[in-house]
DNA sequence: TAGTGTACCTAACAAATGTTAGTTAGGTGT
DNA sequence: ACACCTAACTAACATTTGTTAGGTACACTA
């Protein structure tokens, strides 16, 4: 209580501190090698730790992974529910979440690239606790295309699939330097534009 | 299983004959567990031998990737050639391309399989091996969007890039029993068709 | 001051990994 | 009959793997 300023880094923050870091180095790792290849010691090494201590936090790999994917989805989750906030009519709000969906994935560091790509293809009872967090994020923009005026005859589920598909895949062919992930975003929104049904709802002049 | 067709068999088939066996376990392998869980004897199980015999056909197990990526990209090449063979207008060539893609890749067993997932992070030498079969493959698609008329102001890399990111991200959610492959590529097709230019209906502009 | 829980470390385990060396059965050519 | 090639096999190698058990320095509490 008397000008202790380093005692209170040392005492409190002390509790649970390096959880962020190494999930920040797992997330590293798994992007850069995929979740099957990185190993445990190198996550640890990136971490500051070695391999053992990884398991006062985490009981194992597959944990990790999964918490790993949960911090990467909340990020995404939060980026596009902050974009789609601000915005008032359906065509907006899809706008603004799609570029804000890009952005994270493209720009957004490591978390996001995991979730992308690391979907385990054999390990059933992981996958299983992934695809609800995945469907659970997804559900958002099911939502944005449901209040979408659409002409007559476009499914807005197959709509939903095709630009959430556009847009995951860029991150195979994504390079910083030619077009901003806000102009891939808009680019792919305007070539389906012609699908909004005029007579409900008025476009905004451009 | 043994003394079945002996004679035949066991003299002139016998040269080289078990590589499309082996390629063909290690393309299923690749598929279910991915390139880096994958193991080397499980494949070799597969194909009716043990793991040492491998190297007799594959000097290692990036070469058998590489063979099975070859392979993969050979068949979804050929297919859509032989589709758009067939059509005659850009609108319908390009209906024809994005149908057979999406049958080989949705319903043409594990090589088609590999070639959309596993492209390995780490390990450049073989990305680089890999990318330009891709690339290669790819270029028939760039020249069927050339060839297509379009409104102004629609990039055509980037609708490519839209139209293909879609096409292959359905493996992702893709399940037998609703839509056909077909159906869903064209249903996707459908939802950019305001896009071509009315005025210029005759073939390639120059 | 003694005791307790936190946050690590060290060392080792058993299993699995890709790969190699050496060998062998059987077909082919001379 | 002979050597030769093909297509496998067996057995082992050296690492690397995820994971665990036991220990320890330190802060906090009583």
């Amino acid at each position: 209580m008397v000008a202790t300023g380093e005692l209170f880094e040392k005492s409190s923050l002390r509790r649970d501190n390096r959880r962020p870091q190494l999930l920040d180095a797992a997330a590293h790792n798994f992007r850069l090698q995929g979740y099957a290849a990185a190993s445990m010691r190198d996550i640890a090494t990136g971490a500051g730790m070695k391999a053992g201590s990884m398991y006062y936090y985490f009981p194992s790999k597959a944990d990790l992974l999964i918490a790993v994917h949960e911090e990467g989805i909340r990020r995404i989750s939060d980026a596009v529910k902050a974009a789609t906030m601000v915005a008032a009519d359906p065509w907006t709000r899809l706008q603004a979440a799609m570029s804000a969906h890009m952005k994270v994935l493209l720009d957004g560091g490591d978390y996001a690239r995991v979730v992308i790509r690391e979907l385990p293809l054999d390990n059933t009872a992981v996958r299983e606790q992934l695809i609800p967090l995945r469907d659970e994020y997804e559900a958002q923009f099911t939502a944005l295309f449901d209040d979408l005026p659409l002409v007559d005859g476009v499914s807005r589920r197959l709509l939903r699939l095709l630009v959430l598909g556009a847009l995951n895949w860029s991150q195979t062919w994504y390079r910083p330097g030619g077009d901003s992930p806000d102009e891939i975003a808009d680019a792919f929104l305007d070539m389906l534009r012609p699908l909004v049904d005029m007579r409900t709802k008025p476009v905004p002049a451009e």
